[in-house]
DNA sequence: GGAAACAATATCAAATTTCGATGTAACTCA
DNA sequence: TGAGTTACATCGAAATTTGATATTGTTTCC
């Protein structure tokens, strides 16, 4: 489990770090990308994954409506609440990386052996499953 | 390509977010990290893998400094470097964390069937194999 | 139906972090 | 040796984040 643990550690190191166009900071790009997730939510909701305080995920909201990439519109069920969702720029954003990765884990893979690609494949749904517990039992 | 890249950026959301005791932001939990791995380095190699520039990086490693968690020191082969390493208090804050990611890993991995277990260690190598690949053509 | 309690977001000033520009000292090498 | 380069530090300004508090809408419960 140590090791499992310090590979992910380190394989996510690598794995997080890329050169985006845009300078965004870890903040911003963990909002993208939350939003891109989990569809229209709100600022509370948002909350929860950011690890930022509300006033402060509030101004960066508000900068990324001026920047044109999330959108704000009243939560027509809760007159408090507002509801944020990515613009389709804001997505082209997070696709944009994701492609990225793509990319870069294709290239790595490609240096694999037949055996070693096999068992990463085998192990892609297994991964899926662990996000999904993850979730359940956060 | 894309599901496995998929479902590693969202493993990674869960992986990270970690409550920390001390409230560190990403840039610090970084540097830590980064040192326990690297062993003693210097400033601009350091620099390499944080998403910072040099003065904030500066600025970042003589707090560390002053809240005892990094140690400084001048570069015998090289009068205009310093040498940053981990105090025994920065390793155990960097062990913590690891060791709490363990810990949720473990209690993860105790709901899947035995399948999934063998799937996910028969991944672990490869995952290794890939960090290295990693390094190397970076 | 209305007041009290609560919840969601906004605002504001202060603290922290980061940056660009620039300085200083040490190293390289011709 | 001296011109060019590298490693790090310093400084003021810009950007980000926070705690405290305000505002507005919702829920509860009598």
């Amino acid at each position: 489990m140590d090791r499992l643990t310090t590979v992910i550690e380190d394989f996510t190191t690598i794995f997080i770090r890329l050169p985006s166009v845009r300078r965004f900071n870890f903040s911003t790009l963990s909002v993208l990308h939350t939003l891109a997730r989990g569809g229209p939510m709100r600022l509370t909701d948002l909350l929860r994954t950011e690890q930022l305080k509300q006033p402060a995920l509030t101004s960066l909201v508000a900068k990324l409506e001026q920047d044109g990439l999330v959108r704000r519109r009243p939560d027509p069920a809760d007159g408090r609440a507002m509801l944020l969702s990515l613009t389709r720029e804001g997505r082209q954003i997070v696709g944009s990386r994701h492609a990225h990765r793509v990319e870069r884990l294709t290239h790595l893979i490609d240096q694999l052996t037949d055996d070693e690609r096999a068992a990463l494949a085998g192990a892609t749904s297994v991964l899926t499953r662990l996000t999904e517990i993850a979730a359940d039992d956060a």
